[in-house]
DNA sequence: TCTGGGGTCCTAGGACCC
DNA sequence: TCTGGGGTCCTAGGACCC
């Protein structure tokens, strides 16, 4: 048996990801600088080609703002079901290697490939065995990271970006991060790295130099102990196949502000079906429900409360949303952008064995049109209260009567 | 340059219990 | 009557990640 290698983890992230799709499916896009997000007047880039990275564009910078730099720029609706598709298409390749595949995104993921020497030769060999592959299988390209742990490789595979390879051995690791501006240290963001510049700590090296009780009372206890370690390049984190997920949420920007607060309870009903269906799709329930809102001066504020059982229909998460958003009392208030998350999530399945769910008529209710959409599509179903046409309370009060369900006739 | 949508984790105060 | 400390849960906000 071959020892475990000293670089086992590797972080293997796509190059510009949901833009090479686009380019996958429309080869007229090849060489042009291409932009993946909302068009409309709130929008923001989700991805850049390189040849649009190269008038200055980057991922989240407002979608009119990158016109200006690049108005010859062609820019692309996302299309998640493409790119999940694609996901899938990745970690089938990821898997053929060693079944400990994290991922951290649609085009990111982590793998431990300490136990997969013997077949496949060591992990910078399966890193670029992988590059290959996807290259060749799916048409697109990915950066690789080789590194001793996790917050070593998925550096590693940025500063490899694009369409490269990088493997950094144990013994380089210290001399490596040294000089490498903190900003590229995992939990370190626009706020964290302004606040260490204060203290003219710019490196990692300047903040190996910080005594540990100013970095605690710089940047708190947790993230203090996080940052000295990735400072040395240790990182205690494993590659974990998959977790339960601990929230769920939907959210959405107006086009233009909203101030009437029936078309707020209404698109919060719209929300709430959102999560009810995630939720029961995975198999779970919440107990805790949150409000979110964002006004016209960009200020976010949640409600939140929690439920003594367990939920997972959307008239339940409608009800508990729609009384915090009764709460505010808000009068002719601006509101830019409205969330539902909810949150303590368990398994519905335990939950109900323990008749922690009621089996209400409304959970029955809303399982079976999770069925008809499953049989005959997502269009199949759809409450009277969100119907644009003929339907009749367009208006808000999602305490709407099983009669208001309705199917259409897409179906 | 007026700033998406989906997440995770941390902090801090208060309630409550032992 | 006044005074403890620890643990857990809830709520609100914020930083950070892709």
């Amino acid at each position: 048996m071959p020892q475990r290698p000293a670089e086992p983890i590797l972080h293997v992230d796509m190059d510009a990801f949901y833009a090479a799709v686009e380019v996958r499916r429309d080869p007229a896009l090849a060489g042009r600088p291409v932009l993946v997000g909302g068009a409309g007047g709130r929008g923001v880039v989700a991805s850049a080609s390189y040849e649009a990275r190269a008038y200055g564009i980057t991922s989240a910078m407002p979608m009119a703002r990158a016109l200006r730099l690049c108005p010859a720029a062609v820019v692309v609706s996302p299309d998640f079901a493409a790119y999940t598709a694609a996901s899938a298409a990745l970690r089938e390749v990821l898997t053929s290697y060693t079944p400990l595949v994290e991922p951290l995104a649609l085009d990111e993921a982590f793998l431990d490939v300490g136990g997969s020497v013997r077949l496949f030769g060591p992990p910078e060999r399966i890193g670029a065995l992988i590059r290959g592959r996807i290259r060749a299988e799916l048409d697109l390209v990915a950066s690789v990271g080789v590194a001793p742990n996790k917050f070593l490789a998925k550096l590693c595979s940025s500063k490899a970006k694009p369409d490269g390879l990088l493997h950094l051995p144990a013994d380089r690791v210290a001399d490596f991060l040294a000089p490498l501006p903190v900003r590229d240290l995992w939990g370190v963001g626009e706020q964290t790295a302004a606040r260490l510049e204060r203290f003219a700590v710019r490196t990692v090296a300047d903040l190996r130099a910080v005594p540990a009780g100013t970095l605690v009372r710089l940047v708190g206890p947790a993230a203090a102990g996080a940052l000295t370690g990735l400072a040395r390049g240790e990182d205690p984190r494993t590659v974990v196949p998959w977790e339960a997920p601990k929230g769920m949420s939907a959210e959405e920007t107006f086009d233009r502000d909203v101030d009437d607060p029936a078309v707020l309870r209404t698109e919060l009903l719209r929300l709430a079906e959102r999560v009810a269906r995630r939720l029961r799709a995975t198999d779970a329930a919440a107990r805790t429900v949150t409000l979110k809102l964002r006004y016209s001066s960009f200020q976010t504020i949640t409600r939140s409360r929690t439920l003594a059982l367990p939920a997972d229909e959307a008239t339940t998460l409608h009800a508990e949303a729609a009384a915090l958003l009764d709460a505010l009392r808000l009068e002719r208030v601006r509101v830019r952008l409205l969330g539902l998350g909810v949150t303590n999530l368990v398994p519905s399945g335990a939950a109900r064995q323990l008749s922690l769910i009621a089996d209400d008529r409304w959970g029955r209710l809303e399982r079976a049109a999770d069925l008809a959409r499953g049989r005959f599509g997502d269009g199949a179903v759809t409450r009277g209260a969100l119907l644009d046409d003929d339907g009749p309370p367009r208006t808000a009060d999602g305490g709407a009567v099983p009669e208001q369900w309705r199917g259409n006739t897409k179906g």
